[in-house]
RNA sequence: AGGCACGUAGCUCAGUGGGAGAGCACCACCUUGACACGGUGGGGGUCGGCGGUUCAAUCCCGCCCGUGCCUACCA
């Protein structure tokens, strides 16, 4: 670079335009850097060379957001910094069009829903179906929804599309993948059949959480806790062959008729006496067993209570623990089903009291039901044993907590359906120490992961009763009387993937046999987002199809995504790696924080306080909102903040105007060798230092920190300022002899020269330090004139700054020069400004006062500062002042600016 | 209930075992030649509270208070 320097050209600044237009120079250098492909991948170089991002597929069904943008701009900031330390980077984008997102965005987009039992209509053209459709949405099939799914996705993402673009992302367009696309689809069956092959995933008919409204199986990462207002219902049960009764306190009376057992703590004395007997229930008198267990809380409700198939994941336990008869209730539409007490249904010692209080029931909502069983426990004949009603006294009103699907509107219920999980409680341990051997960034988000992982209660169920997605590659073989065989399942093989089971036929069938007996019968389900989304790092490495790209990019170097989904996009992509492979699918999680308005609330579509980012490029220009982006660290929720965008305006305002000046000075360059431009470059090299460090323990934020603060108070206020006159060739006012330092270096024209050669080596190690953060004003500065000097069309390719430039560039003398050339001059600023005058009024006679160690230092760099003061006469004074610090005992000042 | 993070100037936020900082906002001044999308100068904070360690604590330790989030709590 030094060399470089040599060959510094200036340019006329009357023919640069007065302002930065922002939004044209958006335009021009997106354009340009796309059709140079600047961004672009090289297949060719080694793995260490490579710098690998896992890039966050978005969800284009939703809504554009800030936080796109801000979390998108952190990555693009590591990856234009290490583009510029020399890595091949691999930076792709994906879109993650998988699942409910987009069947909701569908369903709503074109007022339709998907019935699976509609006929295909080949030429069925919907236009979108306005803000207030009328008429109950139109039915189409499965196959006419999965095409408006993949024509609305396409659609959504062009407006993601064009914001990356725009806010100057650097992804490499050729790498772009959608979650659904052939290549994922073959990726992700290609997962489940090596988990298949390798024992981790099984199918079973187990009671799973379940959304009645979707009527889809949830897996737990999917499930939120929401504080619900419920009521404790005391009811009260009897004992089989005995007088004696008790009281239990339920939130779920309505789930009475599916009581399967009783149970209490083992240790509490005010039931003991109960275990091993049978107890009856109430309404429908079921003799249920009563047994102890440690899970029971004596300290809540009663102490003793009713399990029922099923009211929470507790009851699934005992069920299964204690084989326990099983009474669905629930069905999948969350109504209660048809149920028979009596010989030829459930046990009860009153059957036809039973199923008339049941017939009361049947066919009714959760709310329903509860709301009509209440009434009938009020009744005296409901009662098992005692005359008086069972429910004693009203229900008493408490605050519970009850687990929600987090897109759901109702309670989950455990519903017994068959579903594929992959085995995940067996891996804890594993998965723990995966987790650890990934670095997070902060370092204390790992903790997310540890809490989700340690708190893991179920295996992840990964088959979803929906249409849009990738299909389970799934047959089973059907026996003579046409009976699914779920133990032997047919896994499509590896060379057929992707298979879709719906439209191919197994390996050994033909497609007449198809739901025959004897034949097959395809799973109808598709797989959790998840599943594939947990794979993105293998999609873009080729895993199982291409071993040397494979190689060659995982584990990928870097995974950013927000916190909000460490249980689930990070865990499951660590839990894929570990069980493919038995690695890492990452180095590097950097998680960014969260968008809060500014009135510190989460930004979010349901809040209605979202705003839309295109217009704030608009407004502030790219590059500022990328420096608000930039100025927060990871991890750290931020607000949306406009004054932030306007100091961003700001700076990059400044160095355009600051890039002008520097690049304006005419004067042939010379080595560097005046003292304040050696001590100047001192400092600059120190910045460099840090600025890299920054990067290197991602802390984008601190190298952008120190960098702006840097280049505003050692750059443009100061150097720039303290250099300015002996750049134009200038001295002191009043000074015949030339450019000051002209006698004490070689000629006026070196000095002169050296100055020149500092402000632009200074302006070019500033701009590639800011280049990663604002990469538009950098680069239209660069293309001015360093472009050409230093052989790097873009800046963007350019090398980063480092050690080695600083090399030709000798020691300041002193190496507190330019600290006390700058502490003179702002004394003497302090004196004007305490005289009411501008900083540019000419001093007629100025006694400096400073103490004797400070005025040697002062020595080199005097007259720099004398004509930075434009001081036309000067007397130093030796004082007892605290070293480095100036005084300025008297002063007299020119009547005008001249 | 456990955990993690945060609490520093009116606002947004850096920071470090020894001097409390930046930007914005505020006040005063300066039509200066790269920049008025500018410059110079200035006022403003018991660094959440209470203890402890230390010669020295905003920083380390403990407890407490407040805010946010994660996990658990579902009879």
């Amino acid at each position: 670079m030094h060399d470089a320097i040599q060959r510094f050209r200036s340019v006329d600044p009357e023919t640069l335009p007065k302002h930065f237009d922002a939004g044209a120079a958006e335009r021009r250098w997106d354009e340009v850097w796309q059709r140079s492909g600047l961004y672009h991948w090289d297949p060719k170089q080694p793995r260490v060379a490579t710098f690998v991002v896992d890039t966050p597929p978005p969800t284009a069904s939703g809504s554009l957001h800030p936080g796109h943008m801000f979390s998108y701009t952190h990555t693009d900031i590591l990856v234009r910094h290490q583009r510029m330390r020399g890595r091949n980077v691999y930076y792709p984008m994906g879109w993650d069009d998988n699942g409910l997102p987009t069947e909701r965005r569908v369903q709503n987009h074109h007022h339709v829903r998907c019935d699976p039992t509609a006929p295909y209509e080949p030429d069925l053209r919907l236009e979108p179906a306005g803000p207030k459709p009328s008429g109950p949405p139109r039915r189409i099939s499965r196959p006419n929804f999965i095409e408006l799914c993949e024509r609305v996705t396409a659609e959504d993402e062009q407006g993601y599309k064009e914001l990356w673009r725009r806010l100057g992302i650097s992804v490499d367009w050729r790498l772009e993948y959608r979650t659904v696309d052939v290549h994922c689809r073959r990726i992700s069956q290609l997962s489940f059949r090596d988990l298949f092959e390798k024992g981790h995933v099984y199918t079973s008919e187990a009671p799973t959480m379940w959304d009645v409204d979707f009527q889809c199986a949830i897996a737990q990462a999917e499930a939120e806790d929401r504080p619900r207002r419920g009521a404790f219902h005391d009811l009260e049960f009897g004992v089989e062959g005995s007088e004696r009764t008790f009281t239990i306190s339920t939130t779920r009376p309505e789930l009475l008729a599916a009581c399967v057992g009783v149970t209490a703590h083992p240790g509490d004395a005010r039931y003991a006496d109960l275990f091993g007997r049978r107890a009856v229930t109430p309404l429908f008198r079921v003799p249920v067993p009563i047994f102890p267990s440690e899970l029971a809380d004596p300290e809540k409700g009663t102490g003793v209570l009713m399990v029922c198939t099923f009211g929470d994941a507790t009851d699934v336990l005992w069920w299964r623990d204690h084989r326990l008869a099983l009474r669905q209730l629930v069905g999948r539409d969350g109504r209660l089903a048809p149920l028979r007490f009596g010989s030829a249904g459930f046990e009860s010692l009153d059957p036809e009291a039973a199923n008339r209080f049941y017939a009361e029931l049947a066919g009714k909502g959760i709310e329903g039901a509860r709301k009509k069983i209440v009434e009938l426990l009020a009744l005296p004949e409901g009662g098992a044993t005692s005359p008086r009603p069972p429910l004693h006294g009203a229900p008493r009103p408490i605050e519970h907590t009850v687990k929600f699907y987090e897109k759901g509107e109702r309670p989950l219920e455990f519903v017994p359906t068959r579903q594929w999980f992959v085995r995940l409680l067996d891996q804890k341990q594993a998965l723990l120490a995966k987790g650890h051997e990934v670095q997070w960034h902060p370092p204390f988000m790992v903790k997310r992961f540890d809490d989700w992982t340690e708190n893991l209660a179920q295996d992840w169920c990964v088959s979803r009763q929906r249409f849009f997605g990738v299909p389970i590659p799934v047959w089973y073989p059907l026996d003579a009387r046409g009976e699914p065989d779920f133990e032997h399942p047919i896994v499509a093989e590896r060379d057929a993937l992707p298979v879709d089971p719906t439209t191919d036929a197994p390996p050994g069938f033909r497609e007449e046999q198809r739901d025959r007996p004897g034949g097959f019968r395809a799973d109808p389900d598709i797989f959790d987002t998840w599943f594939t989304s947990s794979l993105t790092p293998q999609i873009n490495s080729h895993w199982l199809l291409d071993p040397a790209r494979h190689a060659a990019l995982f584990p990928a170097d870097v995974r950013p995504q927000a916190h909000d989904i460490i249980r689930t996009w990070a865990f499951y992509t660590i839990a894929k790696a570990l069980l493919h492979e038995n690695t890492i699918p990452w180095r590097h999680a950097t998680i960014s924080g969260w968008i809060l308005d500014p009135d510190r609330k989460k930004m979010s579509k349901s809040k209605g306080n979202i705003v839309t980012p295109i217009p704030l490029i608009e407004q502030h220009g790219a590059d500022a909102i990328r420096y608000w982006a930039g100025s927060a660290r990871l991890g750290v929720d931020t607000a949306l903040d406009e004054q932030v965008f306007k100091v961003g305006k700001r700076l990059v305002t400044k160095i355009w105007n600051a890039a002008k000046f520097v690049l304006g000075q005419t004067a042939q360059v010379h080595p560097i060798t005046s003292e304040l431009d050696r001590a100047f470059a001192g400092e600059l090299r120190a910045l460099v230092a840090r600025a890299t460090g920054g990067f290197e323990a991602f802390d984008q934020a601190q190298a952008l920190q120190d960098t702006e603060s840097f280049f505003w108070t050692r750059f443009t206020d100061t150097y720039l300022e303290l250099a300015k006159a002996r750049a134009r060739g200038e001295g002191p006012p009043g000074s015949k002899e030339g450019p000051p330092g002209a006698q004490a270096e070689a000629g006026g024209e070196s000095a002169r020269g050296s100055a020149v050669a500092t402000l632009r080596f200074g302006l070019s190690v500033l701009l590639r330090l800011f280049a990663p953060t604002l990469p538009y004003v950098t680069e239209e500065v660069w293309s001015w004139v360093f472009a050409g000097e230093t052989g790097h069309a873009s800046i963007h390719r350019s090398p980063w700054p480092d050690a080695a430039e600083f090399e030709a560039i000798p020691a300041p003398t002193e190496p507190e020069s330019f600290a006390v050339a700058v502490a003179a001059l702002e004394a003497i600023h302090k004196a004007k400004a305490d005289a009411e005058v501008s900083a540019g009024r000419e001093v007629l006679e100025l006694r400096l006062a400073a103490s004797p160690k400070t005025l040697a230092k002062l020595a080199p760099v005097l007259d720099d500062v004398l004509a930075a003061a434009r001081a036309r006469a000067h007397a130093l004074e030796p004082a007892e002042l605290a070293d480095g610090s100036f005084e300025v005992r008297s002063a007299r000042f020119a009547e005008r600016t001249p």
